[in-house]
DNA sequence: GTTTGTTTTTAACGATCGTTAAAAATAATA
DNA sequence: TATTATTTTTAACGATCGTTAAAAACAAAC
């Protein structure tokens, strides 16, 4: 009775499944208003009148992408910040930023949603799921601001989460414009050590002082 | 005679210009697939038909509009390089880099066009004029590089050109995203002042390595 | 004033869109 | 096995899309 009951469960678990990594890459790959229920339909490989019924808006159907993928990116994060206080400050840094690349190359959906839907037109209604958008951003950069203990003015330390961020995102949500005009390929471990090489060159000396306060003025 | 030919090539040109202005806003504020053709009719004033009679297709419209943007980007360029090879390296870089954001601030079409379709799927057909939407970010980064006298390897030039841009297109071209995270009106002096000190406090040390070669070494 | 050329407006096409409703298929229950 | 519940598929709706064609309006030429 409780096997019939859960195999019930799974079949519409797997569904639901199977719809929603079909959306997570189809909203991966085109801004909220060009992806349609039709292509996702065919992503997850069933017909697309089925998406409505098991998420009855293209609304909530990019609300739940969005919480999924984020979320993902958050549980990740937690993870990368084990073991990091018993290091040395510049260690730590290192090997929480070798964390956060290595994931987020390998789990792009989030850079990629963020990076085709944060422009937005002013005066207009927000697309479904804007706050989560915004709220990435935000939580990403509190995240890094939890993992490093960095010694600065607020201004300081917004200054360069900010900026830190702002290039993650655009590197590799965006990395297939960034790689193409390098001549490189996207993906490719050359393009990720470029990436992590060039935010780490122009972000090191602002990470620096942060990290050791004032002791060295 | 003369007057009567060019009044008609005057109504021409007018009617035209009004298009391209509706579609340069509108094509501002959404991704290309999500632009229509009835938005650029209603921002231009005239009904949507009317813009196939003057530009027969979408694509050749964006392509127009793109064209449009990033040649007035280029046109300003050169004159911010004006009067710079009399002035010592550090107060060159400052006059350029206020002439850059200045502009930038006040003409946002080429940031935004950009920011809005810069990441697009692999494997699929580009949407139309995406070769400009990538020379823009190329081209931008080599006018900073004729602009200043850098001395460093290519890679050095090309990380900090890179970054340096990357930063500009994302706080201005996504400027409404940043903003209201930080909780600042877009497009208000001190959003703008945010920006310029924010890219030049991250970017300065590599640049005063560039500016100054190996002498502090 | 009439004819010709150009521009603008109107109407509509075939296509795709998100969504709904109903039929069909499948699964669960009695 | 029959009935009920759930899931999937099919068909279609009203809406918008880029585009085309034709009518209307305007302008120029004779």
């Amino acid at each position: 009775m409780n096997r019939t009951k859960k195999k019930k469960s799974t079949k519409r678990k797997q569904t639901r499944e199977k719809i929603l990594e079909g959306a997570i890459h189809v909203f991966s790959n085109y801004p909220y208003c060009t992806a349609s229920i039709r292509m996702i339909g065919k992503a997850a490989g069933i017909d697309h009148p089925l998406v409505n019924y098991y998420f009855p808006t293209k609304s909530m159907l990019f609300e739940e992408v969005i919480k999924q993928v984020t979320d993902e990116y958050f549980q990740a994060n937690i993870s990368w910040i084990n073991g990091l206080e018993q290091l040395d400050p510049e260690t730590a840094v290192d090997l929480y930023i070798d964390r956060f690349f290595d994931f987020a190359a390998k789990h792009q959906s989030a850079l990629r949603i963020v990076a085709l839907n944060m422009v937005q037109p002013e005066g207009h209604d927000d697309i479904p799921g804007y706050e989560q958008v915004r709220n990435f951003f935000a939580e990403t950069k509190q995240t890094f601001i939890n993992a490093i203990p960095m010694h600065g003015t607020a201004d300081e330390i917004e200054t360069f989460t900010n900026v830190f961020n702002t290039l993650a995102i655009n590197y590799l949500g965006a990395g297939n414009y960034h790689a193409s005009i390098l001549g490189l390929q996207p993906g490719s471990p050359e393009y990720l050590k470029w990436v992590k090489e060039t935010v780490m060159l122009v972000t090191l000396p602002q990470l620096r002082k942060l990290i050791h306060g004032n002791k060295q003025k």
